[in-house]
DNA sequence: TGCCAGGCTTCAC
DNA sequence: GTGAAGCATGGC
């Protein structure tokens, strides 16, 4: 496969300047499955366009992967891997030692964690995980991807990459501006109207990225829920998927009923302090794939 | 056809 | 501070 993805890359990329051409760059990577990644509704723009290559838009960003068994091949520039893809995929991270502290007698956890090897906590942009957690609210993973599609194609810049269009996603000056109606016809429902008010907040300095790195996690949720639409669960969840603060414990409904279920004398969060949100995540993965 | 989805804001008390 | 009501839309 990634052969004829060369073939393409030589096609295209023949009268380019060799800082903007795609490479094929060709890493072994040790607890890293992108399908489970793309299933683990962290994200919303990451598709399987044939069995083993995914494609995935982050940002202004686009990503061609193919994986062969613990070999994946990267296309994109070098320098746009080493600066964002490698972070983003949080691939510098030892996952393997942060699992090996799961109690072995917690059957349900072990079996989540083995049951969804290869997952990784992203890093996401953090105002495309606020806008996207805004849509997920009462909503289904797969009509949270179609709204943030039809958001992106609306307001979206358009990209080329190699001949390829696709559309970044919006900036927040795009959505705070943006006619209601307009939003609504992008499915957003009642969510609309938090999208384009919480744009319009961050645009005049709320949930200050800069500001947010310094702070606590308590006091970066507090910060976070000041954006019209966005209460605990997807303040949590911006914690977790953009500032990496491994330590949030997003609830959601699946979540709720594994705990009632599962955990019904509560989660050992004392346990599992600093990495409670990682669990988090094999859990919900467990519960809805 | 009806329930439910990676919940939130508003309002009454 | 707490609890109930209302919210858009489509997947299953």
């Amino acid at each position: 496969m990634h052969i004829t993805l060369r073939m393409r890359l030589r096609h295209f990329g023949c009268n380019m300047n060799p800082e903007d051409q795609n490479q094929v760059i060709e890493k072994v990577i040790e607890d890293f499955e992108p399908e489970v990644i793309m299933r683990s509704g962290q994200c919303f723009r990451m598709t399987e366009e044939r069995p083993g290559t995914f494609l995935l838009i982050a940002g202004s960003h686009l990503l061609r992967l193919h994986q062969e068994g613990k070999k994946f091949f990267f296309y994109c520039r070098k320098r746009e891997y080493e600066e964002f893809w490698k972070g983003y995929f949080d691939l510098d991270t030892d996952y393997a030692s942060i699992l090996r502290n799961v109690d072995p007698s917690d059957n349900y956890l072990m079996h989540c964690v083995n049951n969804a090897s290869g997952l990784r906590i992203l890093r996401q942009d953090l105002y495309e995980t606020i806008i996207t957690f805004i849509i997920s609210q009462r909503n289904n993973i797969p009509r949270i991807r179609r709204c943030v599609e039809n958001l992106c194609r609306r307001y979206g810049l358009q990209m080329k990459n190699e001949g390829e269009c696709y559309y970044a996603f919006p900036k927040p000056e795009s959505l705070a501006q943006a006619n209601l109606s307009d939003l609504q016809n992008c499915n957003l429902g009642y969510r609309a109207e938090y999208v384009k008010r919480a744009s319009g907040q961050i645009l005049e300095g709320t949930a200050d990225p800069k500001v947010l790195q310094g702070m606590s996690d308590a006091d970066a949720k507090e910060e976070l829920m000041k954006l019209f639409g966005v209460g605990t669960k997807v303040a949590d969840c911006v914690l977790l998927f953009s500032l990496h603060r491994t330590g949030a414990f997003p609830v959601d409904t699946h979540i709720r009923q594994v705990l009632d279920k599962h955990y019904p004398e509560g989660f050992p969060f004392e346990r599992y302090e600093g990495s409670a949100g990682i669990l988090q995540q094999y859990l919900f993965y467990g519960e809805v794939n």
